[in-house]
DNA sequence: TGGATAAGTCAGCGAGTGCTTACATTGGTC
DNA sequence: GACCAATGTAAGCACTCGCTGACTTATCCA
């Protein structure tokens, strides 16, 4: 016997919705594997749609990156208020990470994804480059890139420590231990 | 006409000397892409040697990574001195990095593999947590795992920013600008 | 000098990749 | 109500991947 689905409802065509829910698939699937590791046919069924629509919304894997990473680091709140609430704010952004629920970190993706070459030009020039000039220039004076680039280095090492390398002394429930010594390393490079 | 190569000499087969060869393609392979972006076939292609002799001695992938990474970091040499010394020598450790020539890191490697799930294990395991266990013997006193993850984070950050995120101002003709401040971030959180 | 065995070669399987092309269906407009 | 652009689908191309089993060839020992 044939059966016919007349209770069947086709969800609503919405270009931008798709293209947002896209994104977001895409977030996630980059931070955990990385731009090469990461796969389009993964990142389409998340987001419940077809593959070639990221194609046609994104025209190719690296764009769809390219977006993803654009304009996802607002260093403004950091960088907002005394220099003891910075390095407080430096200080907490590297504790929160990897709490659950945190499935979009730029900078875990950036480093996961800087190896190879489409995507290493797009982290530089979209993420490593322009954080560091931000950070420069509220440093100011004398090596201020130097400095904003090891500020950098320190966040990112910590990604790597924890998320990365996995060590245990530095998860989430050590952050009472860690937090004094964090704050020291990144306070002497500040007021170097 | 049909010619016969007469001048034809078979290169001498040696079991120890190909596994060598794979070996050291491998570190570079390892190093450069990270262990899923690495191909077995471009291995086996720089060692000269046909892929099938990879999983004949290593068994698989995995094993050959595992190999790679076990007991390559030997943090002895670093380790001894006075505690001005040593700080010296982690220095010297990140800013020796990226010096051409050097195609073997396996710190890099380890950051450019630790996000998948063979390979992680291998990470933590083999390179993660015996780091920061010796390096934590050496600190003593309290918080000395969590000292010992934070330095580990600062060397591995400091390759992130310089060869992953390719920060400008952390490149090696940086050198100079960027000692005083690394040493200070180092000396903080060992003497903290 | 033969034969056993270690060492290396070769072709190919099954699966996964990014991407494209041709097609189906929807929703809005004249 | 008919048309049509916008949206979504399905199938497949050309490629690379790790790995394997059957094969050839060199080496060494009895």
């Amino acid at each position: 016997m044939t059966e016919i689905d007349t209770t069947h409802v086709p969800k609503p065509r919405n270009a931008s919705a798709t293209r947002d829910a896209i994104l977001v698939a895409a977030r996630k699937e980059f931070t955990k594997l990385g731009f090469e590791n990461a796969s389009t046919r993964r990142i389409a069924e998340d987001a419940g749609c077809n593959v070639a629509l990221i194609n046609r919304y994104f025209e190719s894997k690296i764009g769809l990156f390219e977006d993803v990473m654009d304009a996802c680091i607002d260093l403004g709140p950091v960088l907002a208020g005394t220099p003891d609430e910075v390095v407080l704010n430096l200080v907490e952004i590297c504790l929160s990470k990897g709490e659950a629920a945190l499935d979009f970190d730029p900078v875990l993706a950036a480093i996961r994804s800087g190896g190879t070459e489409p995507a290493k030009d797009v982290v530089q020039s979209q993420l490593g480059e322009p954080m560091v000039a931000t950070l420069a220039a509220y440093i100011g004076g004398d090596d201020a890139h130097q400095k904003a680039g090891l500020i950098l280095s320190i966040v990112a090492g910590f990604d790597v420590g924890r998320r990365i390398m996995g060590v245990e002394a530095m998860q989430a429930s050590q952050n009472a231990a860690l937090q004094p010594h964090l704050t020291a390393a990144i306070r002497a490079v500040l007021e170097g």
